[in-house]
DNA sequence: CCAATAGTGTCTGTGAGACAGTATGCT
DNA sequence: AGCATACTGTCTCACAGACACTATTGG
């Protein structure tokens, strides 16, 4: 018979698995409905909400702790994922500065955990900001043990986030905009299939404005990595678009030496 | 009177005021004689090469720490600094892979360190890459405590560093190239005046091909941020190139967009 | 027929790249 | 004068941006 365990007090031992100090945030990027959007959790007991984040096991790359975090939060394998910045500052880890974040408190309270888990858990954390690409159709939300919800939020109306975690957000966004030409993006977000509109709107939504609807069409179709398949019959009282699909080969040679756009 | 203590003690009483596992590297760039160049410190007693690194205080910044490495090894402020990537492989803490890195076992040997210290230093580390732009001709070099030469060291002919450094460098790099149009390269690393051809070489120092020179002087000066000096008599048999400055009001507001270089 | 969206064609301005031509400083 | 390098002008081609035109789908 497997050995039962008290979730709350397996938790408490596994801290010493991992390094005490260092932790990953993952900036999750998905695409639905025109939109772009992002991973996040919500806290059990408390309103607040997080980024997808763990701690790196002593043994443990810290890009495969990132990838673990992705891999249970979403249940995909093999997606565009990477760092984007390192968050050092002292003034992250003070927990208390407003009362909206006092999650700890509130376990404090409930005494759920240990003084010494708290303390491990409260000391100054140095995070590894990672971003991913993914298609949201293919994923499969998962809370983690200290959360109630996994879902996908417009990052138009992004809540107040756990500590500096909106920070983390906007310069994960930063990153994204100034390495368009070096990321997936298109091929990451969208599904496998999708319009030229798809693609033109996930680029608006990236960029923030936009963009000449002929002109896009005429650069995308020339850069020469889009299969044009079958028309898509929406039942609209208007001409159906073609589906496109990428040349995956032809799409990652370009990416590497940077897509021209320039947009 | 002051009171005189043992150098050797006082570094690892110091070691207290630090965290435990984590470090920033610091990968300074130069330029002269038509080079790149990036400052490298050597050992006491032992010929191995190493980036100019640091521990972070409890108590301070991450970016703090690189700061303050960067002024204690070249007594520069201000100048061009931020981090470009962690390194966080759990392989990198592997010291003794190599025979040629071996320093640690050297101090081991001479017992200059206590077993106590030599723990905390060769445990495993995750550390974050800094690098930083600036001027050689204003630098003056200083070793830190373990090391006995701090020298700018020509890109081409960088020696074999310590643990991943030399990764390290190559990674800084590639940040430098993608983000060219981004960093504030010629304000940075060459003196307040200097000629177009100086400008040219620099730029085809980092992109690692010839420009064209007509075409570098007419693109740089339509971008209408340098301002154009007197003449820079060199005593030739040729005309004279006119010294150019930077105007930094305009020339910042161009960075932050992204100067439009598609060299 | 009309309305709505998809797709293609055309014009203009800008700029990169190639290269020719002119200017200047020294022997 | 001659040489070497600095600087400027010109030509061509590619492409971004604006916008007009055609094609297709269903009411």
């Amino acid at each position: 018979m497997t050995k039962i365990q008290d979730p709350m007090l397996s938790f408490e031992e596994e801290l010493n698995m991992y390094l005490a100090g260092n932790s990953i945030d993952c900036v999750i990027f998905g695409y639905e409905h025109q939109e772009l959007k992002i991973l996040l959790l919500q806290w059990k007991h408390h309103p607040v909400w997080s980024l997808p984040g763990g701690f790196i096991r002593k043994d443990e790359d810290m890009n495969k702790a990132a990838n673990r975090v992705l891999i249970e939060r979403t249940g995909l394998k093999s997606v565009y994922l990477n760092q984007f910045r390192t968050f050092g500052s002292v003034a992250r880890s003070e927990l208390h500065k407003n009362a909206q974040f006092m999650r700890l408190d509130l376990f404090k309270k409930s005494e759920v955990f240990s003084a010494k888990t708290i303390a491990w858990l409260t000391k100054r954390f140095i995070t590894t900001g990672y971003f991913a690409l993914v298609d949201i159709e293919k994923t499969s939300p998962k809370p983690d043990f200290l959360s109630a919800k996994c879902e996908w939020k417009s990052l138009k109306d992004t809540p107040p986030l756990l500590l500096d975690h909106n920070d983390i957000v906007q310069k994960a966004l930063e990153h994204l905009r100034i390495r368009l030409n070096y990321l997936p993006i298109g091929a990451s977000l969208l599904p496998h299939k999708f319009t030229m509109q798809d693609l033109q709107k996930l680029y608006e939504a990236i960029l923030q404005k936009p963009l000449e609807r002929s002109n896009f069409q005429r650069k995308l179709l020339k850069l020469d990595f889009l299969n044009r398949h079958e028309k898509q019959m929406t039942g609209a009282a208007n001409k159906a678009p073609y589906l496109y699909s990428f040349d995956m080969i032809k799409y990652e040679k370009l990416i590497k030496q940077g897509i021209g756009f320039s947009f």
